[in-house]
DNA sequence: CTTAGCACTCGGGAATATGGAGTGCTAAAA
DNA sequence: TTTTAGCACTCCATATTCCCGAGTGCTAAG
């Protein structure tokens, strides 16, 4: 059941009010907001009505309402305007991401800290590795003191590298040998005949077999995916929110933020490709969150990876200038990732997007 | 000038009950505290001198004394008792250390976190390099689309490593013999030769002249040592804090502490090796720091590495716990570092430490 | 030098007004 | 039927006042 046209432009009124002011909003306030001149006490009639349909809540009887969760989805749904942020706010923008990348050399961290200079919000950012990762090629090092460095090619942008400790040193001869059977094996995608043939053909050396075995685990971790790398950025704005004045909700979220893990979850899901997605407080399924609202969307990185940025804010956020702004940030990513991005520009970037 | 031994004890009790209780002190509320009676009016007049001294002052006439940063660094030089922790309270951390090691691979990371857990406070890390890093290994590895990535070992434990991006594919082959030049150049610390013998020998290849130059770069900038790596755990931690519960006051430490080049810099210039550096508020010499403080201590990983791990919290902070529980922390994690710590524990390890 | 006694200070919590923003309802107007 | 003016009512927020009590400094006696 579709709301009627008079409905929606006051919830709309009365949502933009409260993203601005913090305060909640009284009918007599509202009367300004229309062309066509109509009377508090209309409005007071709407309201009630709007707090029946679940739009509304009032904090007390006479002190004005304040928009539910559900006002808010309306609102980003089909009352707030999408507004595209100027070419020249686009071009800062680009400009940005390019000085932060040759500075950070970690395009997640660069993500977030361009988005959160735009918004002045707490951001998020997320590497994700679609379609399973897949190990090209290991390498091991030999480093002093008996210990190996073996270094792992994953597709193909991304590195992973890790030190295994051997209770016996190996000898580099032997290690140069175990090395290029790893990558045959890896090749013909036999990785499950390497250790017994190890067993058989290094004579049963207990600590190359080790390693062998240390090597094949951590190649199937880094194929399982591992741990998704999550980064937050400018946690302390959120202090500057009114909702958050209250140390201990505050409290609760940054300790929140500190469980990675548990923040990736929340980036879950997405509801497409290119798209923004927004989830407001009780969506999120997350008693920490419970008041918070993330938006959110995607970028490629290459073929298999794509970045996740988003910005976390109480529900009372400027959802259509976050949503400006992500977009926006989206043209500018692609302008410099450079040769990452290659083959996305061969296939025709896209701009376009809808909700 | 020595101060007389009652004021010592009464300024002790001063101090210990503010950590406590985070409320001024009263002269009657200390009388309790003493064996040998003492009226209170007397405590009255040795507060009131020591108040001269500058030792306390007063939030306003009558509302007790609270003590001074001088107070406080009086009372860590020479007031406070410096027990150690129990045995089994360090066995748990250690178990903990090793616990937190497994899950991690970041040594940084687990050692604030055990540190954290066990102080309940804001804990930062820091990796250092003493005694200049040196590049003893270069390994380069091709990737799919020409793409090079260098891998440069750092003395012993260390690894870095870059993608290096060229405009032109590199052949395996001509890798390989490079990665080779490259080592002996390495070995024989003769890298400023390396340049000029490339192009020679290679035949002026712009693809190759232009790895070499850019595997240099990288080469020198880590020997260079590049930026400080830190680590900050717990820093929600700092709003369970009474002088933090006023929201612009934790919002410029949580501020602060996102640019950790800075936080880097208070952790500079240690009082000496296998000591717990205290530092108190106005001695940070950061604005943002001033009503903090900073307890930290050092532990080796390697010879060329030290770990720098600390404690930030209000000055009123229980310097004796923590003081404690940072030895503790060294002991424990030369239990668990193990074979990195091979050469420590050669060299006979000490737990015993002065100020 | 210590201590009891006392006047004095002052912050902060409780109790108490009071203003005003806002609502819901009713009845008249459109 | 919808809109609007009017009005009684609610209740939060703020200011004001009051007063308790913890604490001090000073003085004079022990």
């Amino acid at each position: 059941m579709e709301l009627p046209e008079r409905k929606k432009r006051i919830l709309k009124a009365i949502v933009e009010s409260y993203i601005n002011t913090a305060e909640p909003v009284g009918s007599k306030t509202l009367v300004n907001s229309f062309d066509t001149p109509i009377s508090s006490a209309t409005i007071r009639n709407e309201m009630s009505e709007l707090e029946e349909l679940g739009y509304l809540e009032k904090p007390h009887v006479s002190a004005g309402r304040i928009p539910s969760y559900a006002a808010y989805r309306l609102y980003v749904n089909e009352l707030m305007e999408r507004h595209r942020v100027a070419g020249d706010e686009l071009e800062a923008m680009r400009l940005m991401m390019q000085a932060k990348m040759r500075e950070m050399d970690n395009i997640m961290v660069s993500a977030s800290k361009v988005l959160g200079e735009m918004t002045q919000h707490t951001t998020v950012s997320m590497i994700s590795h679609t379609g399973g990762r897949r190990v090209k090629k290991c390498e091991l090092i030999d480093v002093d003191g008996g210990f190996t460095y073996a270094v792992v090619l994953v597709t193909d942008s991304e590195v992973k590298n890790k030190m295994l400790r051997l209770s016996q040193p190996v000898e580099p001869a032997t290690a140069a040998v175990l090395s290029t059977a790893i990558n045959l094996a890896l090749s013909e995608r036999r990785l499950e005949y390497l250790l017994p043939s190890v067993q058989q053909s290094m004579g049963g050396s207990s600590a190359v077999y080790q390693m062998t075995s240390d090597i094949l685990d951590f190649i199937r971790a880094t194929e399982a995916g591992g741990k998704p790398e999550v980064y937050i950025d400018g946690a302390a704005r959120l202090l500057d929110n009114r909702e958050y004045q209250d140390t201990q909700r505050a409290r609760e979220l940054l300790e929140y933020f500190s469980d990675r893990s548990r923040v990736s979850e929340l980036l879950v899901g997405e509801d497409g490709p290119n798209l923004v997605n927004v989830r407001i407080g009780p969506e999120l399924q997350d008693p920490s969150m419970r008041d918070a609202s993330l938006v959110f969307t995607s970028y490629q990185i290459d073929q298999n990876t794509r970045g996740i940025v988003g910005i976390i804010a109480p529900a009372r956020m400027d959802y259509a200038d976050v949503y400006a702004k992500l977009i926006a940030f989206t043209q500018a990513i692609s302008g410099v990732t450079g040769q990452g991005m290659k083959r996305l520009k061969d296939a025709g970037e896209s701009d376009e997007r809808r909700d």
